[in-house]
DNA sequence: CAGTCGCGG
């Protein structure tokens, strides 16, 4: 531990936190900057006058290394060191040093704009360029101008490229400290591959039969293609069985893998075996294997993107960039000398991959994000310029302002209203935000609360084994609800009222091909969210109210009423003629209802005239997922906001409102780096047609 | 009929 390169840096890092307000670190894995920051600080007086925050993209990260931090102190966690995530604050008077995840840190910030208590706030992993650090970013460029005399900053990151955020918070210094890996030989293919899962196998047992004893770990997508690899493997290592090279076991990892399934690759292997681990992403920052020795790379991810054009997501098989590939070659040095093999050439590495992943922010629906930007209700504040690292595109942020001003969360001129600041405060889209407050109007919060809290978790329905539901067909084990055919809100809130009746039993969940993490999780959210919307409450929140013969159409009823109001602008109007739809308010897609919906048809087979969905995501066909029916008496005052919001668009809240219509070209002039934005755009895009050209040759 | 990489409040 005291060996750990940070520490001979003491003085320097000292010295330069000592005279400047912002420093950049840049320290590889195995440098020790997590742990060995804050406590470097600590013992340098840094919280004589305050707090130490550290924060983190990912919540084991927060947990895991607050505990080695107290651990290497010799306190007790909670104590001088804690940490704090949502729905777990392990912190007291006493705490010197907290790590937090970077949500957790925005969510402070809402109370406490200047983040008084804190004397040194560390934004660590800045690399992986998380949406909530990057905003945050944006954040301590404006705090610490108003708080110059008594705060630091520090932003950590393990790519090289620390200029770009030097340059950002006016030339920073910035400090190298060298990691602790062991030197990774890259070795290329000849071409690119026509499949490669078939050169993954090819790959993975030419090493097992020629090279020495280390695990592999081969990144391939996702988990059909895991799924492919996997069993190709197996049959190969059996057919191979002569005695010739040791025995192999081959371990899938991937995110919808059971938690008992994922801990399988951190058991140590049996005597003389080699395992071949076959992960997506997952293994490149959130879970580390030990004993790799030999990473076996596809060049591939699966990203999702929205599109605010359209506002739909969808989700794409990408080319890396540079900056992953190479913490994909890194994972083979964490124990001793690797080798990491590309399948891609050089070149394709050098001229098409991009320098750095595309951030979050330039991937994501803003309209959150920017809620929440306009709730902190800092002076002189225009959204449409606010000073982000990498900007979004004016088009994103512009489609984040519409979707905020159709549900009343700002005005004319884009002020927050207090609809709005109400809204901020809940931990949900602001979609479901807007569907709480209406409900609580129409008496239906309980419902309400419980359907915002299933939306919150993905996955908590079967995952839908193709293989166990093709024989049981039309009736697959569940006599579960189906939303009395008003559509899938319906259904999640009546599927959670049955497991409150179980008094929340994990047999039933079981029985019921549902996932019980996921389940438990919502019954979490559930419970945070009535507490934020206990001082605004009418009634009781419980799930199911106390009163015999509650009318049950009427709660629906007023639910969906709700949701409609929530959702205005996710709503669809259904083709005269047919079953599809088009959406309403943006430039309209056509669209059709998700196939897994429940939404039932008329005795004509007909659906209903208006929808409102959660989510538009384009896989085969662009499609609405969770739909919900509503009623056209709801539908008019949209339409009618509608009409206001084509004429007329609001600006970021400044006086000169721009005039634009909805269908002209967006205005660029006036933001800042919108460029690179819409470059990176087209980059994905052309990176995706040449996956997609490749994929069609084969 | 479709099927989802990974994070966060």
């Amino acid at each position: 531990m005291s060996n750990l390169p940070i520490l001979q840096f003491e003085d320097k890092i000292l010295a330069t936190v000592h005279e400047n307000p912002v420093v950049v670190i840049i320290g590889e894995t195995g440098s020790g900057k997590s742990t060995q920051l804050s406590q470097i600080l600590l013992r340098n007086g840094y919280t004589n006058s305050g707090i130490i925050a550290v924060t983190q993209p990912r919540r084991v990260a927060a947990v895991s290394v607050s505990r080695r931090v107290a651990q290497e102190l010799d306190v007790r966690l909670g104590d001088e060191v804690g940490y704090a995530i949502r729905f777990e604050d392990r912190t007291s008077e006493r705490t010197r040093i907290k790590y937090l995840t970077d949500g957790v840190l925005l969510r402070e910030s809402l109370s406490d704009p200047e983040l008084k208590q804190y004397s040194v706030i560390i934004l660590d992993e800045a690399h992986e360029r998380s949406l909530n650090t990057d905003i945050l970013m944006g954040l301590m460029k404006r705090l610490i101008k108003l708080r110059a005399s008594n705060l630091k900053v520090l932003i950590t990151s393990a790519t090289l490229d620390g200029e770009k955020v030097s340059d950002f918070f006016s030339e920073c210094p910035i400090l190298n400290v060298p990691g602790k890996l062991f030197p990774v030989e890259i070795l290329y293919s000849a071409e690119q591959p026509k499949s490669y899962i078939e050169s993954s196998l090819r790959k993975a047992i030419d090493i097992h039969v020629n090279e020495p004893e280390g695990d592999i770990l081969i990144f391939m997508t996702g988990q059909d293609d895991i799924e492919k690899l996997v069993s190709r493997l197996e049959e190969k290592i059996q057919s191979l069985e002569a005695g010739s090279c040791m025995d192999a076991v081959v371990l899938p990892l991937h995110g919808s893998l059971p938690p008992e399934m994922q801990i399988r690759v951190f058991s140590p292997p049996p005597k003389d075996c080699r395992r071949i681990i076959v992960a997506t992403n997952i293994a490149e920052t959130s879970l580390t294997v030990d004993g790799v020795v030999y990473v076996i790379d596809s060049g591939y991810v699966k990203q999702r993107q929205y599109n605010p054009s359209t506002g739909m997501y969808s989700l794409d098989v990408v080319e890396i960039s540079r900056v992953q590939a190479n913490q994909r070659a890194g994972r083979a040095g964490r124990t001793r000398p690797g080798k990491c093999y590309r399948l891609y050439p050089l070149a394709v590495y050098q001229d098409n991959l991009l320098e750095a992943t595309v951030p979050e922010i330039q991937r994501s629906s803003l309209a959150g994000s920017v809620l929440y930007l306009k709730s902190l209700d800092l002076p002189d504040i225009d959204i449409l310029k606010f000073d982000f690292l990498d900007a979004p595109s004016s088009e994103s942020l512009q489609d984040a302002l519409k979707q905020l001003f159709l549900i009343d969360a700002i005005d004319e001129n884009g002020t927050i209203t207090n609809i709005g600041k109400t809204m901020a405060e809940l931990p949900l889209e602001p979609s479901l935000a807007r569907t709480l407050i209406e409900a609580n109007k129409y008496d239906c919060l309980p419902q309400a609360l419980t359907v915002a809290a299933m939306l919150s978790v993905e996955g908590t329905l079967l995952p839908g084994r193709s293989k166990h539901t093709d024989k049981k067909r039309k009736q697959p084990p569940s006599e579960l609800p189906d939303g009395s055919g008003w559509g899938d809100h319906i259904q999640l809130l009546q599927i959670y009222e049955l497991w409150d009746q179980t008094d929340y039993s994990t047999d039933w969940v079981k029985d019921n091909n549902l996932q019980v993490r996921g389940m438990l999780f919502v019954k979490n959210v559930r419970k945070q969210l009535c507490q934020i919307m206990q001082k605004f409450a009418k009634g009781s929140l419980d799930v199911r109210r106390k009163e015999r013969r509650r009318d049950r159409q009427n709660d629906y009823k007023n639910l969906r009423k709700s949701l409609c109001v929530g959702y205005a602008s996710q709503l669809a109007e259904r083709m005269i003629r047919h079953n599809g739809y088009r959406t309403v308010g943006f430039k309209s897609q056509l669209v059709q209802v998700h196939p897994s919906s429940v939404l039932r048809t008329d005795d004509e087979g007909v659906y209903p005239n208006y929808v409102v969905y959660h989510e538009l995501i384009s896989t085969s066909h662009p499609y609405m997922r969770n739909v919900c029916e509503v009623e056209m008496e709801w539908v008019t005052p949209i339409l009618q906001k509608l009409e206001k919001l084509n004429v007329k668009i609001l600006s970021g809240g400044s006086n000169q409102p721009e005039e634009i219509t909805e269908n002209s070209d967006v205005p660029k002039k006036d933001v800042k780096t919108a460029a690179p934005a819409d470059d990176a755009k087209s980059r994905i895009q052309a990176a995706r047609e040449r996956f997609l050209a490749r994929k069609g040759n084969k």
